[in-house]
DNA sequence: GGACTGACAGATATTGAAATCTGTCATCTG
DNA sequence: CAGATGACAGATTTCAATATCTGTCAGTCC
């Protein structure tokens, strides 16, 4: 296939790159591989992407984009009942990286390696998730639901309390038997401290 | 030094191993260095651990029993209120994990890395410091100022909600400025969500 | 002239041969 | 005889030579 008649653009370098890493995995993954798959010298990559490092963070950037989108519907359905709505957007983000870590386990570490040394784009997106938790505490707030002093704070605490149910770390506990159960009965301990 | 006068007991090969752990790390420690250091040949240590990895794990277990001790004091004092006891006790978990990897980073992402591969010795170790949550949990409950189903489920979930404040994986961020903060407001909502 | 190339220096990764380690066991020693 | 030894086979690690990669840039090609 040539693919050399399209002209250069960042987009295609990144759709390059997610498929070399798909194929090779992070560690053997390089700028040179990238280069050769779209049929161009690797000096054409570095015009686009200053560093391989910016390159990989512009690919981790993207992967975790997918997830945030997919939450902030729930975040932002304003007309529905905040604690329903907490409940689904965690059990949303548990289901989403659970069927990452489970479908594709190699590609799941991939990215895990990833974001492991992508430093801005990960804390942007923990922000930004946050930020959408926020916004539901908030809501209950407003509606008598919750009872929080600083709905920020809150929702930081609820992220970070959650970890094991969303940080890739520990991914390999995602399947084990009694997950779902132990999930339920934070997420309740959880709404509990939250409520009024 | 001719330590070899002495007999040789489980216990000086323990002691032998925490010292070379100390001074190799856990990537160079070798079975040898163990022997050298206590001027036996290294057949003799396996008439004591059947591996390396029975010897390292018990070097690991012997770790965690100094934490697990600390704390059992601290869930043992029935006569005290329960709610504060609890406050006390991750706050003291918390303490100690901080002090350790703060003071020594090096023993301590050592023995991180033993964790990491000691399989049986983790899991009894979280058992153990989870039942003695349960028990605080339980007290609590029998006083009327906490309101749960299951103690042993509440207290295995506000363990995994403080993960990442006694997770080495995230002792990195145990320094940062605002974590007392952090740390504060998330248990201030789990104790919010045990109370009746 | 702006997008691309390819040669280059220094950094990093790969490779295979040599050294070391793990775990076993026949043998020794008190 | 209980406890320790050291030689051994196979697995793992080390080390240095070699190859590849990263990032730059002067020069090429529409």
């Amino acid at each position: 296939m040539p693919p050399t008649s399209e002209t250069l653009t960042a987009e295609r370098i990144l759709a390059a790159t997610e498929e070399v890493l798909r194929r090779h995995g992070p560690a053997k993954a390089t700028v040179v591989d990238v280069a050769r798959a779209l049929g161009v010298s690797h000096g054409s990559v570095y015009r686009h992407f200053r560093t391989k490092a910016a390159l990989r963070e512009a690919v981790t950037k993207r992967w975790l984009d997918r997830t945030t989108e997919l939450l902030a519907e729930i975040a932002g359905a304003t007309d529905r009942d905040p604690e329903a709505r907490l409940r689904e957007w965690l059990a949303a983000l548990f289901a989403a990286k659970r069927r990452k870590a489970g479908g594709d386990p190699e590609l799941f570490a991939t990215y895990s390696v990833l974001v492991g040394d992508a430093g801005e784009a990960v804390s942007a997106h923990i922000a930004e998730l946050t930020g959408q938790l926020a916004t539901i505490v908030r809501d209950g707030v407003q509606a008598g639901t919750f009872a929080v002093d600083d709905p920020q704070t809150a929702a930081h605490a609820v992220f970070q309390a959650t970890a094991r149910f969303h940080d890739p770390n520990y991914a390999k506990e995602w399947e084990r038997p009694g997950v779902l159960g132990e999930f339920e009965a934070l997420v309740d301990l959880l709404v509990r401290g939250l409520r009024a």
